[in-house]
DNA sequence: GCCGTTTTCGGCCCGACTGTTTTCAGTCG
């Protein structure tokens, strides 16, 4: 079994043991484990089946999820997993979904009406019968008929460029706004994760309570979720993204922007470090236990210099490591935006691109590139007008008079193509001998067997001329998940072919996520960061793609594409 | 259930807002 999938039963386990109204702490534990374990670099699986490791040598992980991981392992469940499952369906899960009821408030519906389904919830509010439970009213029922309907719209999660988009406008909104200095995204928006659940902006300056009222009262707002003195939430535009805006003095903005930043994971993991040194921290600052002075708050710096820590990039803040490694002044030196030194996918006219081979050079030229690739498709996209064999040849040719006009930028052709169902490449060796720059991709029959497709790689990972594996998993995010293969045996493949794999920075796809890109990176590979732009504008959306490759840890070493024109165009010559 | 340079027992992160209350529990982030 995949860890993620592991992670989901110890962390459906977690919620059900909520309602069931069991111990927080030993809840915690539980989805304390999870998340560790959805983070790990190497499979459980694997630590179990080898006799000289122990599972709980992992942080977090104790002889009591030790057990349960054995049988897992060996069964597909777990003893407690089982007991919680008689107690309750599987669907009640799905009522903690629901904004506004906790688990709480499950238990006592699931108590008196018997009720664990959202259509029995609908039921119950629209027969005005949740009002009969104590604490429970006519407010609540509107309030979870909204939130199912919500829920239904299925518009959970966002793409981080949208996310990113609302940031940009209703930030301006609120700038505008008399007594505010500074307005700043925060939570998963501010740590590139690649889609986000919701957007937290933090407002400070002199007096920036007022900029709540102006914010809730926006047009683009739907719903006001909750307005306060230092607060205000609501569900903006119709998609239904909830906004959460804070105010806070410019003291304590630092620690603001280290409290909202998140995750949550990386917080307490913080804030329990905090106490041991006889502190405390929440979103105004580090203060003593003793006697509640305050020692650091102004910024985030300080605050993590107080704990005995170097300072944490947002992008690793998902308590996978990253405070043991800031603990021995261990973090990597991440890779930066202006580290990269040539965008090496994207396409143009000749296939489904909008814009002509100069006009992609120029605007990546405007940049700054010193080089880029030009990859269009390859003849099986039909769809695309995919390059065959001949108009490969005189593509490369169009290619090369161009790079000799002068352009001020070195362009290289090349080809994202297409890796058949048998694994076999789209085109013909000879043909992609004229190319300086391969990368393979799937994009059919991406429903095969794990198996299958692990087989399918690795046999295009021996095409002499391929250079890198483009989006590797074939994921579109909250569209289709990435499709089965054995990563490890792929990566290791990778490694010993000189292949590199794509960091794909198109906002809908960013692939390699940050769990494969550090699996990979320790098996040491090399990476590509790309944005698959299919107009001069897209270009721009390398920042994604640079996110992702820092919540993989990445450091520009580790990027081929961040190096010199000359020692690129030697990792080009070089035949693994 | 996990963890330990004060601890193998006894801790375990913190604050704002809402609704239904008649002083606060539940939810959320």
């Amino acid at each position: 079994m995949e860890n993620r999938e592991i992670a989901r039963l110890l962390s459906e386990t977690a919620d059900l043991m909520e309602i069931a109204g069991e111990d927080g702490f030993r809840i915690r534990s539980y989805r304390n484990a999870a998340s560790v374990i959805e983070g790990l670099p190497e499979r459980v699986e694997a630590i179990l089946a080898d006799p000289a490791r122990k599972v709980t040598e992992v942080p977090g992980i104790g002889k009591g999820i030790a057990t349960a991981l054995e049988e897992i392992a060996s069964r597909g469940s777990f003893e407690r997993r089982d007991q919680m499952l008689e107690k309750y369906p599987p669907t009640a899960l799905e009522l903690l979904k629901i904004q506004g009821l906790g688990p709480k408030s499950i238990a006592l519906i699931i108590e008196h009406f018997r009720v664990t389904t959202i259509d029995g919830l609908e039921r119950l509010c629209r027969e005005e019968k949740l009002r009969t439970l104590p604490r429970m009213g006519a407010k609540l029922e509107e309030k979870v008929l909204r939130s199912i309907a919500q829920y239904r719209r299925g518009a959970g999660r966002f793409l981080l460029s949208f996310a990113a988009n609302v940031a940009r406008e209703l930030g301006a909104v609120l700038e505008s706004a008399a007594g505010v200095s500074e307005v700043k995204p925060a939570g998963s928006l501010r740590r590139g994760k690649e889609t986000v659940g919701d957007l937290d902006l933090l407002v400070t300056g002199p007096e920036p309570t007022p900029a709540l009222a102006a914010f809730t009262s926006h047009p683009r707002v739907q719903e006001v979720l909750a307005l306060g003195g230092n607060k205000a939430s609501a569900r903006v535009g119709l998609e239904g993204l909830q906004v959460d805006v804070r105010t806070l003095p410019t003291s304590s903005f630092g620690a603001a922007m280290q409290y909202f930043t998140g995750s949550k994971e990386h917080n307490v993991h913080l804030r329990t470090r905090a106490v041991r040194m006889g502190l405390t921290l929440n979103e105004y600052g580090l203060s003593r236990a003793s006697d509640g002075v305050i020692v650091a708050s102004e910024t985030e710096e300080e605050i993590y210099r107080t704990l005995g820590l170097d300072w944490i990039a947002p992008e690793l803040r998902e308590n996978q490591g990253e405070i043991e490694a800031a603990e021995q002044g261990a973090l990597p030196r991440l890779i930066e935006r202006r580290d990269i030194r040539g965008d090496l996918h994207m396409h143009t006219r000749e296939t489904d691109g909008r814009a002509t081979l100069e006009e992609m050079a120029l605007a990546a030229k405007a940049l700054g590139y010193e080089y880029i690739a030009i990859t269009d498709h390859s003849k099986s996209l039909a769809m695309a007008n995919g390059l065959n064999e001949e108009r490969v040849v005189n593509f490369a040719r169009r290619v090369r008079e161009m790079d000799h006009a002068g352009l001020g930028i070195r362009v290289f052709s090349g080809i994202e193509c297409d890796i058949l169902r048998d694994g076999a490449m789209d085109l013909a060796d000879d043909a992609l001998a004229e190319l300086d720059f391969v990368i393979g991709s799937v994009h059919s029959y991406m429903n095969q067997e794990s198996a299958e497709m692990t087989d399918r790689l690795l046999r295009a990972i021996e095409c002499p001329h391929l250079r890198a594996l483009g989006h590797p998993t074939g994921r579109v995010l909250l569209h289709r998940e990435g499709f089965p293969f054995d990563f490890e045996r792929v990566a290791e493949a990778c490694v010993r072919r000189g292949v590199g794999f794509e960091v794909n920075g198109s906002p809908e796809r960013l692939d390699l996520g940050a769990q494969y890109i550090r699996a990979a990176r320790a098996r040491g590979a090399r990476f590509i960061v790309s944005t698959d732009a299919h107009h001069p504008r897209h270009l721009d959306n390398m920042g994604y793609g640079v996110s992702m490759a820092r919540r993989g840890w990445l450091t520009a070493e580790d990027v081929v594409n961040t190096r010199p024109l000359a020692e690129f165009e030697a990792f080009l010559g070089r035949r693994a």
